[in-house]
DNA sequence: GTTAGCACTCTGCCCGGATGAGTGCTAAGC
DNA sequence: GCTTAGCACTCATCCGGGCAGAGTGCTAAC
């Protein structure tokens, strides 16, 4: 059997009505409310057709029928081709400027944008800078027994920690330290900096002079475990209770399995980061890996700093979801936000401005 | 009609009953289950009596009684008084251990162990620094325009902004704006930094020289905008979803009410700055200033640094809520997270320590 | 003051019939 | 050969009645 153009045709009928409506629809509804010019007989024998290719099943012998997992399937791939994001575009530019002075807050901010325009659940899946590299580390005096370590990334992302040292740290053995640190580990990635680098570096360091600052080893050690929270992925919520919305999930039984799946970031983080990296990603119900969100699809988009990878944003809902409407939304939002990120966080000072200065 | 020592022995029951059974409960059960001596009809005179005194309710003519926010509220006052919590104490400890490297982290985790042992929801409003004082200000470079302000409080909480400027800024003039910021504005609150005093002190410092570093004025600018942020309150949660096993919010409507209103961290936290600044805080019901949660109770206790309130954490849930638990538990929790802050964030090298050098 | 007994009330549950939406099949029409 | 009208059949949902059970209030006896 062929799945020839007026199948498709009434297939897409069927999941837009079932995207809107929530209940399954029979064979009168769609010869009457979409004129295909057909009689209801035949779009029920099209419909039995369709069935049987697996694009629908039927909850029960005397209700309508309900379009599967497949059916969404060839109803996004249709649509990412030629979805437009013309509607919200300028509006999304407009709220997102001037939000822009914090890289977590703003990120935010965009998820907060995407479950209020969309009433689903948006999500952010913030830094995971494994990746990137160091650019600087300054210790910063706090007190007598205490010192505060600034680690700056090349992507101008900033971690702090107060370091408790057993005895005091005088200011001008802190500035050693820091521009030593800084020197031997500008450019490396957050994720080499284990034991190992330490050991090199340490040698490196004891074959040149006999003795050195007596707390190097200690701040070095302290920067390791500190390097240790990066690995952590956190996932941040909004809009959670856009869920209950949907008669899928008023069931409290079932929202609550959503819910507390979500609950466990770890899971969630899992979900995100088993997808390609394409800048765009719609995971249809079945598709995805864990139980407790098969019958959920989401859609997420990345964003990216200089290239690079450094977190996901989408939404989460039943897979009866209007993906017309969410696909053409997280596009525009990704795509500003990865604009402003570009324009914001990125050193242009070095990469860019310095080769023009050459030039001019 | 008197409050009895019969009828505060039966009200004790009828509450606890239902505390855990979450049914209304009758006159023979009562004299069954718990034996006063009496029989069902004795109790159905008392419980008669206390629903005349505004202790008890009835859902409907034949079923049992249900005790009131004025019965939680006597239940809880009695509790409350010779509550223990060695029960919790120790395991508490142990499990908070080991977790105190960055305040944010800790205090969240400490809200995890909330909702985990009571299975209700838990909260954290996480610091509110308005009140704490300036300690030191740094500039680190980090790129040709951009460079980074540290601001430190005399708590050794941490803040630090990315700073773009329209022109760079050399290293030694970054320090001499550091140290001056530093000098001027050590000990002030972060509340007191406004328009006012800058003028303030932009005019005694050009009283004493004729030009300064030009990039003083923007650099203050950036910091009073900085400033702004620390109005904004944040809530976290932690087992969002026990909610949901409570029959009380089988009704999603019902879930969703309460959820939204969580979900809306400003309501949320202005239930909580309203609340009077004791360590302990038990609202029942109707003591709750918005509809939302007059079905709830909420359970909060403050941590401190330095003597100061700096935020709450507690568990929120149904006001048939296991109060004896909760209490104890949040009881044992927040002497922990006081002492652990106590010992890792409070600047003993000023205070103590200098002391104590003195006199030894 | 306490208790046993009894009539009364009200909810929740189960059951069966009615309703209606939707299907599959068949036979007639274009 | 595809399309369509007609019809029997299926199944979920809604509704009302009847029944069981829990609990009360009242009364009268102890």
């Amino acid at each position: 059997m062929e799945l020839n153009d007026r199948k498709i045709k009434i297939l897409k009928a069927i999941v837009s009505s079932y995207i809107h409506e929530g209940e399954a629809i029979g064979s009168r509804t769609i010869s009457k409310k979409y004129d295909l010019g057909i009689s209801s007989a035949t779009v029920r024998n099209e419909m039995s057709d369709l069935e049987e290719l697996g694009f629908l099943v039927q909850p029960h012998t005397s209700a309508g029928r309900v379009p599967t997992d497949k059916a969404y399937r060839l109803y996004v791939d249709k649509i990412i081709r030629n979805s437009s994001m013309n509607k919200y575009n300028e509006q999304i530019k407009k709220i997102l400027q001037g939000e822009i002075d914090e890289m977590e807050k703003f990120i935010r901010n965009s998820a907060r944008i995407l479950s209020q325009f969309t009433k689903y659940t948006s999500f952010v899946m913030t830094p995971q800078l494994k990746e990137s590299k160091l650019k600087r580390i300054q210790l910063v005096p706090i007190s007598e027994n205490k010192l505060l370590m600034v680690i700056v990334t090349e992507n101008n992302l900033v971690k702090n920690v107060i370091l408790n040292m057993k005895i005091p740290v005088p200011e001008d053995q802190m500035n050693r330290i820091s521009n030593l640190l800084t020197q031997k580990l500008e450019g490396r990635q957050l994720k080499s900096l284990d034991k190992d680098l330490y050991n090199h570096i340490s040698k490196e360091i004891y074959s040149i002079r006999e003795s050195f600052d007596d707390k190097f080893d200690d701040v070095f050690m302290l920067l390791l475990n500190t390097m240790k929270q990066y690995e952590k992925v956190d996932v941040y919520y909004d809009g959670l209770t856009n869920i209950l919305n949907y008669p899928e999930y008023s069931n409290t039984e079932k929202a609550k399995e959503l819910l507390s799946f979500m609950e466990d970031k770890k899971s969630m983080a899992s979900v995100l980061m088993d997808e390609t990296g394409e800048d765009l990603a719609v995971s249809i119900g079945n598709e995805n890996k864990y139980d407790e969100i098969k019958q959920c699809s989401v859609v997420s988009a990345t964003y990216k700093l200089n290239g690079m990878i450094i977190g996901k944003i989408g939404l989460i809902g039943p897979t009866r979801m209007d993906y017309k409407n969410v696909i053409s939304m997280v596009k525009a939002l990704s795509l500003n936000v990865n604009r402003l990120i570009e324009e914001n966080y990125i050193d242009i000072a070095r990469s860019d401005t310095d080769e023009q200065k050459r030039k001019g």
